[in-house]
DNA sequence: CAGCAATTGCTGATTTTTCAGCATTTCCCG
DNA sequence: CGGGAAATGCTGAAAAATCAGCAATTGCTG
């Protein structure tokens, strides 16, 4: 299990921003939320999220540049499982039938043969 | 966009185990929580979380059984459409091939004609 | 190079969350 | 029917999160 469940509302909230953009500076990280609080406040969450070892920095000119500490992929990877565990008794076969239900999900054409590809191989690999 | 983003730390956890058994008492949530407080503060929690709206409780002998307002399947597309949005850029089809690429999503021949049935009508759907 | 705008560093106040204790009620069991 | 265990109602203290302000620094621009 990981660990990104100790994070708070606004911790959180400002993860998934910089995931959702790779990258992001406090005003980015502004730019992306709604419900915004001032600048300095923004900068206490990065600064904490970085201290927690969350979020890395990098100075470009005179700004911080914030990237994640755990790459994209296993954290899309810990999210997914968490639903999974969460919502559908882990079973990841239900996951994906609400998934393809959902109506945003439109495939193309080649999204299908590739989708039946790695169904066929998770098939194989259930044997 | 679900209002569960407006959830504590605190909350967040105990709903997700509300959600997982479908419904629980003050105990069984001790009992799934690896950091369990008092019995005391996991019902303020829970009160918190009724009066919020999230749960409501039945009252079965002297116990209150708690349930989510919001059911299941709406919870279950509100998480999954958070997570392809932060993880996968909104793309469903990439989600889902990240699905079948877990190790744990091993798939029987059933469940793989299922799925093949739901892309092929997502497929058309997408036209 | 002088000034301005943007950004960080730092600090502490306020609000929210988290938690526990104790009195009270309720149900079960002998 | 009486006692006790198990649950809730209520309250307030402690800890954590959230937030804003201001001084200092930095880089850009005219």
């Amino acid at each position: 299990m990981t660990d990104a469940r100790q994070l708070s509302r606004r911790e959180r909230q400002i993860m998934d921003i910089v995931y959702r953009r790779g990258q992001a500076t406090a005003a980015d990280v502004i730019e992306d939320m709604p419900d915004a609080p001032s600048y300095s406040a923004v900068r206490s969450v990065l600064r904490i999220l970085q201290e927690k070892g969350h979020l890395r920095h990098e100075q470009q000119g005179r700004r911080y540049v914030f990237r994640p500490v755990v790459a994209a992929d296993r954290a899309r990877r810990s999210a997914l499982e968490q639903v999974v565990h969460t919502f559908f008794g882990g079973s990841t076969s239900d996951a994906v039938a609400a998934l393809l239900d959902m109506p945003s999900s439109q495939i193309s054409e080649s999204e299908r043969v590739r989708l039946a590809a790695l169904i066929e191989r998770a098939r194989k690999e259930g044997r």
